[in-house]
DNA sequence: GTCTATATATAGATAGAC
DNA sequence: GTCTATCTATATATAGAC
């Protein structure tokens, strides 16, 4: 049985090759992110993570526990990535933009996001949660950005904060899409500066770029 | 070997059940649309289609091929059903909103934004030249709408057309990605009902619903 | 805990009868 | 053109030695 992510026992420091069940959740992570849940064979698991069969299933009951733990993991990762951007100081524009532009090998996509197109994933409640929970969680926090845009007097008030956001994250995933089918970044690089510049004439005039304005 | 997906004979008019060939890539297509190209097995195409094994490599050369005639088929189908929306009389705006809010089953996502998620469709140049084929087609056609809706003095001169029609295709793809995380259309709607009312923030002031500006 | 058999089902395709 | 064997490799897991 898979002992849970965080818990049993945390890294020694001084643990040198990283330990057996670390390294199955983060090949399985790499994996799901390439290949995706039903391309992602347990042999190709534990070969990357150079382990034999029987330490996989002492660890693990089995594909769907790894790429639970593994999935887990990747969504909290990307959380903690978006929330550098979207907690910073500066301008409600500035702070979703941030978020936009921040560096993203884009042919990859998303590790989260690709994950809503495997059946085995979507059908299964348990392995479906976290990419609910995070891409809430994800328009939620850029709701509130928005909104506290618009307090503070930022954002013109006919924005809706909630559909804002749904565009905002919405534009980062289909930008993916529409860059994986062109082998090339530039499409995503589009639409994110169109979104962007949509989210612009919505700023009330003289807040530039850098509003202290707490 | 495939005989090419138009070509050789058209339907006879009065051909009752639709000819073998016919029936392996419809089903394909229904396959590759609910499991991917990974998730989808021959054996499974054939059973849908309700034929031999021996009949489907008469057909087609292999999996691969069956796909190829799948995928185009599903790009065209998807080309004609946008181009009724962006085609139509109206403000670019309306056009637009149109393509946006045509009904969609929205769970079960895009044909073929599905497949920039499969490794061995984007890997091979055959398979996917009619995914870049089909959405540089879609961004360049919105570029068209909203740069007339610019010459015709709908839509404000500091929008960026290109721009503008790359987040607009993205909102569509990854509002999918956001509905399949949520298990709920709710995401989709509220991201494309986001980027209109981004859009329509950049009408030009009397262009209200229906210009027959000519 | 980790390893090497072993086992069953399916993937993907070929061979050859009708 | 269509069908039923047949075939090799892999997927996914279990058993049991060390």
């Amino acid at each position: 049985m898979y002992s849970g992510t965080m818990g049993t026992q945390e890294p020694r420091g001084t643990e040198q090759p990283r330990g057996t069940q670390e390294r199955l959740i983060r090949s399985t992570q790499e994996l799901l992110w390439e290949r995706g849940y039903v391309g992602t064979s347990p042999k190709a698991i534990l070969e990357r993570a150079g382990v034999g069969q029987g330490s996989m299933y002492h660890h693990f009951a089995g594909k769907s526990e790894l790429a639970l733990a593994a999935i887990r993991r990747s969504a909290e990762e990307l959380r903690q990535s978006a929330e550098e951007c979207l907690g910073a100081p500066g301008t409600a524009y500035d702070r979703v933009s941030a978020y936009l532009l921040r560096e993203r090998r884009v042919l990859r996509g998303c590790p989260i996001g690709r994950m809503t197109q495997d059946r085995d994933v979507v059908h299964s409640p348990e392995l479906r949660r976290p990419l609910d929970e995070l891409f809430g969680w994800l328009q939620g926090r850029i709701t509130e950005v928005l909104a506290e845009g618009q307090r503070r007097g930022e954002l013109a008030d006919g924005l809706d904060p909630a559909a804002g956001a749904a565009a905002v994250a919405a534009v980062v995933q289909g930008g993916y899409v529409l860059a994986r089918a062109a082998e090339d970044p530039a499409p995503f690089d589009a639409a994110v500066q169109g979104v962007l510049a949509l989210l612009a004439a919505q700023r009330t005039p003289g807040t530039a770029t850098a509003a202290t304005t707490g």
